[in-house]
DNA sequence: CTATACGATGAACAGATCGTCATTTTATGT
DNA sequence: ACATAAAATGACGATCTGTTCATCGTATAG
């Protein structure tokens, strides 16, 4: 960090960037990387064409940057998640929470963020998906050593493969955002991280 | 069903529309709706640009034929696989175990299936969602209804509301063929539908 | 074999969008 | 106040792509 030690010109450029980067992630969350010209963005963020190619290469660029901005700070963010607490089950309680949280706190891009991370993005031709599934993996990784140490410590029994669980526990909080996302009224993000957190913790079946 | 009264001209022309049809799936799920341009699918199908007008509206309709028709084959195999057994886990099991075989019998169109169902499409503007959308709740709904029927009969405990246990098997299985997609040696999707169901049967927690 | 109807064809068109760059505007220094 | 440098601007060119339609080929009927 070099704090400081920034001039007021190349303040304002970094404003200024910002500015164009957050209409730009209006436009492409409510249409789709496709159904947005470099023309509406200029518009919306009320800079001309030409500013906007003197900050991005061109328009993949410009996406490029806001996916991966915003896929390292949630990747971070959970990550944080799980080390701030010290038992494996409030690990996991502090995981689910904390993906509302970060969630909630940026709807606008959390469509962008499924699509690239979920596989049904068409796009950008390749290599974004290196950067990001790279750190998706990696927190998948650390989910899974949640669930490990949890297994070692005989506090969980092992109904599945750590990495399984961790896909898991994964899969079903995105599911619970998005119809938290389609439906928020009717279908709320529990706060009680409990409700997502039985699904695995408590057995289904009634053992005889 | 009028069976056999279609004339050769009738069956001739089922046919291509099937030809044009499965050029177009390939090249959808390779490179995604807006990278794939109607010359391309004319040339890959080995039709002439007007002939495909003869058959689809527009590039739009295209899609819609073809996200529609797969989609309804996947609801309706999965919603026989729920009927076609008797027990509550027999039909989990069995949902578990169609869903892999029916998605990898029809790999290139999961992705495009993916994309419309987990509301990370932005190809279509508006309208597909509704009827797809429509027997994905329904899908959900009637295995919602399997949840429901074990908690009555004492078999579940009701570790859950029966709709989310709905979605999370479905987000569950999604993600494993998810892995599948992205490394199939590495990440197989299950033989054995337990190596899934038990993430939801079977409890993590060492009760004390 | 010829005439006619029907379907297939692909070059051409219109619209849209990306990215550039000559020009204008603003800031800086003397 | 003036000159010079830096930055912002948006009209324009090049390209791409969805869609049409006049033309051509082929099968059917007389």
């Amino acid at each position: 960090m070099q704090g400081a030690t920034l001039s007021r010109r190349e303040r304002e450029k970094l404003w200024q960037r910002r500015e164009m980067l957050t209409a730009a992630i209006k436009l492409f969350s409510k249409k789709g990387y496709h159904n947005v010209s470099m023309h509406e963005i200029a518009k919306k963020a009320e800079f001309a064409m030409g500013t906007l190619y003197k900050f991005f290469k061109n328009k993949e660029d410009l996406y490029e940057s806001i996916i991966i901005e915003q896929a390292d700070m949630f990747h971070e963010a959970l990550a944080k998640a799980l080390e701030e607490e010290n038992g494996e089950i409030e690990k996991l309680q502090n995981y689910v929470k904390v993906k509302g949280a970060v969630f909630m706190d940026n709807v606008s891009v959390i469509r962008l963020y499924f699509a690239e991370t979920r596989g049904a993005s068409f796009n950008i031709k390749a290599g974004l998906d290196k950067e990001i599934r790279e750190n998706y993996g990696l927190l998948l990784q650390k989910l899974a050593q949640v669930f490990e140490a949890g297994v070692q410590k005989k506090r969980f029994q092992k109904i599945a493969e750590p990495y399984h669980l961790a896909v898991s526990l994964d899969s079903i909080t995105n599911a619970f955002l998005h119809l938290w996302l389609e439906a928020p009224e009717q279908h709320p993000y529990p706060d009680d991280p409990d409700v997502i957190l039985n699904i695995l913790c408590k057995g289904l079946i009634v053992e005889p």
